[in-house]
DNA sequence: ATTTTGAATAATGTTACATTATTCAAAATA
DNA sequence: TATTTTGAATAATGTAACATTATTCAAAAT
């Protein structure tokens, strides 16, 4: 009887499995996560490697100081704005005039065109309420089979479904079966030049 | 000497922390998450915090099973925990975020169609800093002839001029002798829905 | 020339342990 | 007696270590 093994495979320069061809692409780190959620955030991590997302990440609020500056109406004759003047509207606070409710709201970084014709463009940022029901016509943010995306809620005799701002893009019908699901309402957007 | 420890303390019944007093409510599990995007799950386990009670889970695809879709049936209670203040890097203040200098900003609510290509809607507000000195292309509150007005600078070989982003409109030329000052830099807008 | 094979290596999953935070009531103190 | 101090009990959280799986390569077998 041999008991030899076989010889074949063995030592050798180049072996194993490549770097990055994981999942993500990328080293991992082990992180606890609460059990009911765990699901939620395996969805998350890939719905932002699709390419229909057009949500980047998601951020949390927080809320420094109160900051009140002067705001003024568009159109006013000239002689201009001393903050004492008839044409200061008020004064304004970016946190409360967007924030309602602080503690169900969060924001969302815009990524790409589709919604440009609600004026929501690449980099803008959104303000999220979880709080508000969706009403039509509503902006929300939805996921759809584990992608989430900020969308137009519509609907038509069919029933409800979602669509982009801008004509380039196709409706997106939530066929029957698949996962879907409301986020929230878009309460508000914010852009920052350069 | 006395080496008797002190006899404070000890067991007894009911000690301990208490059951769900962690940040999430919940037991966690060990998962594995990229490294880059740590930050991101946390912000986003945050932000979208789910209460107990009758909150619709997110389902994942693959574990699917058809169901009706059910639009305004997602209520959320409220009781949104706060957030925990340990992740800086995916927290936002929205006033730190879109004011730079404080002594120098003020906002102007913007009236009309005029800048509707460059994302800026009928009553947005912009930020507008009059520290920074304006380039070729930035947007600009500038005076003319008395009036203030929100538009692109730009330029030609005659000198600068003011463009709306919107086609409908003309170019504004500042003619010799006519008043004309840059009032600011926008460097930002803001916008509320509904 | 083609197929089979096992070592090499990374990715991923899971357990175990370490550390920290919280709670309680007994013991110490006033 | 009322209040403060204390350490065990227990959960939460963080992390290392190990286990398992997937992938790749080229030597050996065919």
């Amino acid at each position: 009887m041999n008991n030899k093994k076989n010889q074949r495979g063995g030592a050798r320069k180049g072996a194993g499995r490549k770097k990055g061809s994981g999942l993500y692409a990328e080293s991992t780190k082990v992180v606890r996560i609460p059990t009911s959620r765990i699901g939620d955030v395996k969805s998350f991590l890939l719905s932002t490697k699709k390419t229909n997302s057009n949500v980047v990440n998601f951020i949390q609020p927080s809320v420094q100081k109160p900051f009140p500056i002067t705001l003024f109406s568009h159109k006013v004759p000239a002689g201009f704005p001393s903050p004492a003047d008839d044409h200061a509207e008020s004064q304004l606070d970016l946190n409360e005039y967007l924030i309602n409710q602080t503690e169900s709201t969060f924001f969302v970084r815009i990524k790409g065109d589709s919604m440009i014709d609600a004026g929501i463009l690449d980099n803008d940022i959104v303000i999220v309420d979880r709080s508000k029901s969706a009403a039509i016509n509503d902006i929300v943010l939805a996921s759809i089979d584990g992608e989430f995306t900020v969308k137009v809620l519509v609907k038509n005799n069919k029933g409800p479904y979602l669509m982009a701002a801008n004509k380039e893009f196709k409706p997106i019908h939530i066929e029957e079966g698949s996962q879907f699901e409301i986020w929230g309402v878009v309460t508000g957007s914010v852009r920052k030049f350069k």
